[in-house]
DNA sequence: TACATTTGCGTAGTCAACTACGTAACAACT
DNA sequence: AGTTGTTACGTAGTTGACTACGCAAATGTA
């Protein structure tokens, strides 16, 4: 590890600063590992794929709210999906307000190959995390900051 | 918290979504903590001015390199920090390639007041992450991740 | 000294998330 | 039935990081 990092120094200061360095570095070997291993998906999508497989069909905003991310974020990655071939979409019956996106054939045909990848993933990140119960590390952020935030904790420090 | 959040059920899969969700999420916060108290500054320049004022005048690949970051990036930061008045820029005599940076007169005289704020969100994130050794996740996250990444942990899994 | 390599900086283009806003469809309430 | 409010989706614009590339200056080497 670098121990010239300036930030480190900064003790809670830098933990933000940190949290964000370490997921966008992830999120960029993950575009490498696709592209490496010649797979023409990318990071996050998934999500999607899981998300779809374990819950069937489903429209952008009960996508959006299932994994909470803002619906346009959705959007986004779903239509690129979809021009790769990976999803299909059509008007609710019921609703002609909504679209709903569900796992293409070309999906089903792919899936098996690329879960191997994400396993593969997966069991990596567990061996690298072993005994640090990073799971439980990370709840407990979600729980502490995604319901009194950041800017509120702070507010409130400021004011003491 | 959420319990629908289908990340959740993903295991250490979703491990590098929550991770980038959070630090998006604070991220924003720090915008929206930034704009609620009327100061004009951004996320992350106070890095720049925790260093240059620990450091002294710094040229831009040193500053990149102190805090981890690539060039270009400090590159954009440093140049709206310029604009809004809180460093100088002059050419180094040595060599004149490279750009030396330094706080401002301007900086100098607001740094205590934004200090104050940096030091209740410091606060803040201590005690949400009280018990939970936070610092030290972070660290072992680094040193796993930025050495051996995320993709070349998954290869290795995949050749087994 | 001439040439090749490295270094420092800047610009351009990419990517993934967000908010804000507009429009159309549905729901609800007189 | 008409008005009003809410929901679903889409687009546009912002943000902050990155890589790739080019140029100019410095450094190293034959």
């Amino acid at each position: 590890m670098d121990n010239n990092d300036f930030v480190k120094e900064l003790g809670y200061l830098g933990f933000t600063m940190r949290l964000k360095r370490i997921s966008d570095a992830m999120m960029h070997e993950g575009r490498r590992l696709y592209s490496e291993l010649d797979v023409d998906i990318e990071p996050n999508w998934y999500v999607i794929f899981k998300l779809l497989k374990s819950r069937g069909a489903m429209s952008v905003t009960e996508i959006a709210e299932s994994i909470m991310m803002a619906h346009p974020s959705v959007i986004t990655i779903t239509n690129k999906m979809m021009n790769a071939g990976y999803l299909v979409s059509e008007k609710d019956k019921d609703d002609s307000r909504k679209r709903v996106l569900d796992l293409s054939e070309r999906s089903t045909r792919m899936l098996p190959e690329y879960e191997k990848i994400w396993e593969a993933g997966e069991k990596g990140i567990e061996r690298a995390l072993e005994g640090l119960n990073g799971l439980d590390f990370i709840s407990t952020l979600e729980e502490k900051f995604f319901n009194k935030g950041f800017k509120e904790r702070t507010v409130e420090q400021l004011n003491n």
